[in-house]
DNA sequence: GCAATTGCGTTCTAGACAGCATGTC
DNA sequence: CTAGAACGCAATTGC
């Protein structure tokens, strides 16, 4: 089908030619037969890189020329900023629809909203799941507004921890705006159809893509296709390091696939070895300046692993990672500089980033309850999907290792010949009700024990169960929330100003029980009582306990036992241990606000520094919902736990509260201008612009003085020469030497 | 005699959304 | 109760 042909403003048309884009996808095609241009609901389950995004433009391009506003709901942050980057090239596209300027596009997730004045005045509006329902839980007036709904991956509707709420989401949406057009994108799952029903939705289904993908099966030094076989060479010892190997000799890139961060940096390291004879000499440059940048941006000892690795042209990727090292390790394998990647499955979802072969080492992965469970076939599709570049690579490979032939035959059915799941709702857990049903009665969608069930009629779960069973669970919710004074009432129910500003702060109504609880039951409070109860919620992830770690912090627990508001029966051995796991939580956000430098946090809890920054970001938001709540109770303690939400959001003790406020100043260098004496804005205002300039460099003592209002000029004699060198001169800081990596 | 290999026991186990008010090293 | 990979260390084999 011709783009030409299409019903489509003039403009819209000439930007898709302009840049290059002429003919629609089949499933593009499908999609525009069954209505996408005509307002109709369409669901699009199609592979990742078939065009899934494209449909979705035209649709709300179509929309926004009659008047209307789109929103783009995705499941992941790093996914809102590349839709919202790809969406502002539209700002070259003038509707003409009387509002005289180019497609406006905002974003809005939980640590970056956009910088436009208000929100709702743009077109486009792309937002995670949880922040479209916090919007929507408080009272977002634009929303009312939305002509045109994209949902993103919307088969996560089957994850029991965030399918619920894309599910209610969804629901509320529908019931707020009843003529609204929706378009759900999807990967390849067994029910769409059923999915379709629910949204109203025409179905597109296809497993068309741009580019061929086969998939195989690595056995006995072949890789076997359905029909064909590709002779593997065996110069080294791991399988999966030969087929690494003829890949980069054919001139591809590899993902490859573990199922655990050791695993994936061990493979990394050992796959290096080999991939670095292969580089040739501006590879090798365009390495080592890589390797530069991720030794400044990194504090911890996994910044020289991953840079003697990317000195190799391999890395690694897990959730360990820093933002700054994750992005280098990206863009160094998008620009081909990187060969390698070995990751964890968080490139198996989500980011755009494909490579001529994928390698899945490893298709099990760990649960708790069971043991080794083989990964869903949906999640190998995803994987195996990233195979082959569109119009870079010839064709995509996926290989899966097997280590006998009746391993490959199964591998065979499980997963190339077989049918991704059926994806089932996950709202009728406990759990997930309480939080929603909480929501739905703050934002007025339904008013008593009726109209929730009403509610919950409209919802995928009930689309797909009898809800009759459901009204237990309901009564439950209701019972839970009225006893914590969130609910109140009896024929109608109202929401307390308690329980709306649990809904608001976006906390589980049990987080927010189990602080105000613990605040009552405690006696002498201290920061580590309010640490800990943030880290007892459930909203909080809690660290592993590892062995050793229980005589270590259960003697920690003795010495402080007072100040914990409660400490479970000893003998019950799964509680303490978890109650341990809370406190060990707690130890490292405590470690982290006084100044514990992170390669110490990262050594003793043996995490990465994405770990120590994603549980500070969660403890903050969680400190931050335990000060309001207090004060709402009037509880004492809300003082002490708005400095502690402070303090974890700069990671510095009290005393460097002034210095921190000051942009560009963190906690090490404040830290460091603190000791010297320069304790407050005022002390620095009549210090020695070079004595500033020593502490933290030439280059950031002019921001900071710029930044408190002064215009002074440092040292004019070289100023280049006195930037970080110095500074790792002067902390004694050791340009590391990576020769103990090499074994 | 010393290096390489095998064997055994131990250890550990993926990811990531949200508030609020503006900016880490 | 469930599984498997990797590592460290010791015993054994190999030259």
């Amino acid at each position: 089908m011709e783009i030409r042909s299409l019903d489509i403003p003039e403009e819209v048309l000439q930007f898709y030619l302009d840049s290059g884009i002429e003919k629609l996808y089949p499933p593009q095609a499908e999609a525009i037969e069954k209505g996408l241009l005509d307002g109709k609901n369409i669901l699009a389950a199609i592979p990742t890189a078939s065009g899934k995004t494209l449909l979705a433009e035209l649709a709300m391009l179509k929309s926004i020329s009659k008047g209307g506003k789109a929103l783009y709901i995705v499941p992941l942050r790093a996914l809102a900023s590349e839709k919202f980057d790809r969406f502002r090239e539209f700002s070259s596209i003038d509707l003409k629809n009387g509002k005289d300027r180019g497609v406006r596009v905002g974003i809005s997730t939980g640590d970056f909203e956009s910088r436009d004045e208000w929100l709702g005045s743009n077109d486009i509006i792309v937002a995670t799941s949880e922040k479209t329902d916090s919007l929507l839980r408080n009272g977002t007036a634009w929303m009312e507004e939305i002509t045109t709904i994209v949902v993103d991956e919307v088969h996560l509707l089957d994850s029991a921890n965030r399918g619920p709420t894309l599910e209610v989401t969804l629901t509320k949406l529908m019931k707020l705006n009843p003529e609204c057009q929706i378009i759900a994108l999807s990967a390849t799952i067994g029910n769409a159809y059923e999915v379709a029903d629910w949204l109203g939705a025409g179905l597109v289904r296809s497993e068309w893509r741009p580019t061929d993908l086969r998939e195989g099966v690595y056995y006995g030094g072949n890789i076997n296709f359905r029909g064909s076989q590709k002779l593997i060479a065996a110069s080294s010892k791991d399988d999966a390091i030969n087929i690494i190997l003829d890949t980069l000799e054919d001139g591809g890139q590899c993902l490859v696939f573990e199922s655990s961060r050791r695993n994936s940096v061990g493979f990394a390291r050992r796959a290096g070895a080999k991939v670095s004879q292969l580089l040739d000499r501006p590879t090798r440059d365009a390495l080592d300046s890589i390797v530069e940048q991720v030794l400044e941006n990194g504090e911890t000892e996994a910044s020289k692993v991953l840079a003697q690795c990317i000195r190799n042209g391999t890395a690694f990727h897990h959730a360990g990672l820093n933002s700054a090292h994750r992005r280098l390790v990206e863009d160094g394998f998008r620009e081909n500089k990187i060969k390698v990647i070995c990751s964890t499955p968080t490139l198996a979802a989500g980011l755009n980033l494909p490579a001529r072969r994928v390698i899945i080492r490893s298709y099990k992965r760990f649960d708790s309850n069971f043991g080794m469970q083989p990964i869903p076939v949906l999640e190998y599709k995803q994987m195996a999907g990233r195979a082959g570049r569109p119009h870079l690579d010839p064709y995509g490979e996926s290989v899966l290792v097997a280590k006998s032939y009746g391993e490959m035959q199964q591998l065979f059915d499980n997963y190339i010949d077989a049918d991704a799941e059926d994806i089932w709702s996950k709202l009728g857990a406990e759990n997930a009700l309480r939080t929603h049903i909480l929501s739905t009665i703050v934002n007025g969608f339904a008013n008593a024990r009726d109209g929730l069930m009403e509610f919950i009629e409209a919802t995928f779960f009930a689309h797909q169960n009898d809800t009759w069973g459901l009204m237990e669970v309901v009564d439950d919710c209701i019972d839970f929330l009225k006893e914590h004074d969130m609910l109140k009432g009896d024929t109608r129910l109202v929401a307390t100003p308690f329980g709306n500003l649990v809904s608001m702060l976006y906390v589980d109504p049990l987080s927010a029980a189990t602080m105000l609880d613990g605040l009552d039951k405690a006696e002498n409070i201290t920061e580590l009582t309010l640490m800990h109860l943030v880290c007892k919620t459930p909203d909080m992830r809690q660290l592993y306990l590892r062995s050793g770690d229980y005589e270590l912090i259960n003697d920690f627990v003795i010495t402080h036992a007072e100040e914990f508001s409660e400490i479970p029966n000893q003998f019950k051995d799964t509680d303490y241990e978890w109650f341990l796991a809370e406190v060990k939580t707690a130890l490292l956000v405590l470690d982290w606000i006084n100044e514990r430098p992170m390669d110490d946090i990262s050594k003793s809890f043996n995490v990465g520094e994405g770990d120590i920054h994603a549980l500070a970001e969660l403890s903050e938001w969680l400190m931050h919902s335990l000060s309001r709540l207090a004060r709402v109770r009037g509880h004492p303690a809300a003082d002490m736990a708005g400095m502690l939400e402070k303090r974890i959001h700069y990671g510095a003790r009290p005393e460097l509260m002034e210095l921190v406020g000051i942009r560009g100043i963190g906690r090490v260098r404040a830290r460091r201008l603190y000791d010297s004496g320069l304790k407050t804005v005022e002390d620095i205002r009549k210090a020695d612009p070079a004595v500033i300039g020593k502490l933290i460099g030439t280059k950031t003592a002019g921001k900071l003085l710029r930044e408190i209002g002064m215009h002074i000029d440092i040292d004019p004699g070289n100023p280049d020469d006195v930037g970080s060198k110095t500074m790792d001169s002067l902390i004694g800081n050791e340009q590391s030497t990576f020769s103990d990596f090499e074994k």
